[in-house]
DNA sequence: TCAAGATATTTGTAAATGCAAATAAATGAT
DNA sequence: ATCATTTATTTGCATTTACAAATATCTTGA
């Protein structure tokens, strides 16, 4: 066997522990985490998202997003609403700071992909980027995700 | 801005955390877990290493390594033992059930590399690694690291 | 309309994790 | 030999996070 970091799960887990860890700190300044930072993105691709979607999308467990949101809540970052079509259902917005907090994290956000980056290649950026994504899908059957098909 | 699935550190930190989360789950039937295997997988790769490198080549914290090795120590899997020349350091070395537990661990971490790679190539998959490995570097400078100088 | 079952979200609780302070031992200066 | 400084590891504590149970609402069928 060869060194730990001949191992892909391992050099993966390092890395996006580390880029999240590293961007989490850097936007800590402005108020925001790695995880508003995922709430506010989808709501800026799409607003007015339902809990569960954004739990979805953003990757986040949708006990831990319910947290989240109440903190977000506070700070006027986002306006819980009640769906009137289905009262089960809560569609987020983005309110007005969640709206500027926004546009002062995207420079961030596009910094960050450049920094990562260095040396890479936009070629193979973009290869790695289509291996990350089919990389999590064929995790997809494998224990964890208790999505899908329980 | 795109949909939130076109940014580097969410798709590297999505698949990073979903892969850590299928192996550990895939492996605690054995009494293990990721961190387990880091730790036996280092030490397999060279036996007798202090905490410092351990935490360095791991990426596991060291209070929380700490911790890790007093379970795998009551469990047979690791050995502390000091070292004569530096009473300071603390070596660290694979016991009997390490070895044995390490050795049922090896296959499951290759599958684990093949099931991740399914349709990506071997070519591709060694750019990945590399593409990983120099991403982790990149972020060298940036915040967090409380290493390198300070 | 009411009960039964399905879906969406929230709360309770315990485990994992990291930072900072504390401990232990070595090294160098007086 | 003793004190101050440096290095290595461990413990205290607060935060984060996930799983599971609880709650709320909707839908369907009698």
């Amino acid at each position: 066997m060869g060194p730990l970091d001949t191992y892909l799960p391992y050099l993966l887990n390092r890395a996006g522990t580390r880029i999240a860890t590293a961007f989490g700190e850097e936007v800590r300044p402005l108020g925001a985490t790695l995880q508003i930072w995922r709430v506010l993105a989808a709501l800026h691709e799409r607003d007015g998202r339902r809990m569960g979607d954004l739990a979805q999308t953003t990757s986040i467990e949708m006990s831990t997003l319910t947290r989240l949101v109440d903190s977000m809540e506070k700070k006027d970052l986002v306006a819980r609403r009640r769906d009137p079509e289905d009262a089960r259902v809560v569609v987020l917005h983005a309110a007005t700071a969640g709206r500027r907090l926004t546009q002062r994290l995207l420079p961030i956000a596009e910094r960050y992909e450049k920094v990562a980056l260095q040396g890479i290649g936009p070629k193979e950026a973009e290869q790695l980027k289509a291996a990350l994504r089919r990389l999590y899908a064929n995790m997809d059957g494998l224990a964890n995700p208790r999505k899908g098909r329980g």
